[in-house]
DNA sequence: GGCTTTGTTTTATA
DNA sequence: GTATAAAACAAAGC
């Protein structure tokens, strides 16, 4: 599931491997994971253009065309952005295929074809899914506290399903809202104003650790997430509570539950997160 | 063949 | 308009 620290792991890799690429072509073998514009024409405008740049923000990865277009890919729940040699055959999951100088190719393989591809002017993010709408990136310099707090005015909601709303904070999904929430010493079925300012401040600390560590680790690989060179992340190896329902709390040794919250498993410790 | 999975969007309700 | 909760949706693996 790439989250932040998936997403921004595979930033880091195809900024070694594709910057200053030119896509010679593309292959689309699956239109519908094209969401904007048609597929014919995101095929013209991409084709013989530069790639700049390329940036993350939450859970998207932001590609600067040298045309000033920004070519935006979504992940969602299975999607893999891989750089292969282009003699490579396709795996029956690839189904969209750049290719690049240096008989490489950028391939975007996506088991269950949730992921979504963009092609829009640059910042103009109006029609690239939600992320026009994004809250805040919890690991920006600027992300303080009091930016954080402020965040909470007028919210009630579940504070796990308030984590997980990206345009609350941008970039958490469901593996590090549970690691988050138990760092943090939070019940996940707790409200969001019942949260006092010690409460907070643990929980502003506990997101921006548990992000770093896994971008530290390469991300979670469960079954799907590898790294832009086809590599699984290490974090799952660190995981305290999430898949951990049975298993010993590391904390305390009580057993960690597994739940429904906001219509997601939720992970967590019912004697450490009160 | 129904259930599960998650990120996001849509719909309904207060 | 605003906030929330629930449902819907994407599709394949088991």
């Amino acid at each position: 599931m790439p989250e932040l620290p998936e997403v921004e792991t595979i930033v880091i890799g195809l900024k070694n491997m594709v910057v200053n690429n030119i896509i010679k072509d593309v292959i689309i073998k699956e239109t519908g994971l094209i969401a904007f514009p048609d597929p014919d024409t995101f095929k013209k405008a991409l084709k013989g253009k530069k790639i700049r740049a390329i940036k993350r923000r939450g859970k998207y990865i932001i590609f600067n065309i040298s045309d000033q277009k920004n070519l935006i890919i979504h992940l969602r729940m299975t999607g893999r952005l891989l750089v292969k040699p282009s003699n490579l055959e396709y795996n029956k999951h690839t189904h969209i295929i750049f290719k690049l100088d240096d008989a490489m190719d950028l391939r975007f393989n996506n088991v269950r074809k949730f992921g979504r591809l963009y092609l829009v002017e640059k910042g103009e993010y109006k029609e690239a899914g939600g992320l026009a709408d994004l809250g805040p990136e919890p690991l920006a310099q600027k992300f303080t506290f009091k930016k954080f707090k402020e965040l909470f005015i007028n919210r009630s909601k579940n504070i796990k399903a308030l984590l997980l709303d990206q345009t609350f904070l941008a970039g958490l999904g469901n593996i590090y809202t549970d690691e988050a929430l138990f760092s943090a010493g939070i019940n996940p079925m707790r409200t969001a104003d019942s949260l006092n300012n010690n409460e907070k401040k643990k929980l502003y600390k506990a997101i921006k650790k548990v992000l770093k560590i896994g971008i530290k680790y390469g991300g979670t690989s469960f079954s799907d997430y590898v790294n832009a060179s086809g590599e699984k992340g290490e974090f799952q190896d660190k995981l305290k509570v999430y898949q951990k329902e049975g298993h010993r709390c590391p904390e305390c040794g009580s057993e960690i539950v597994k739940t429904r919250i906001a219509g997601r498993g939720t992970h967590y410790c019912p004697q450490c997160q009160k």
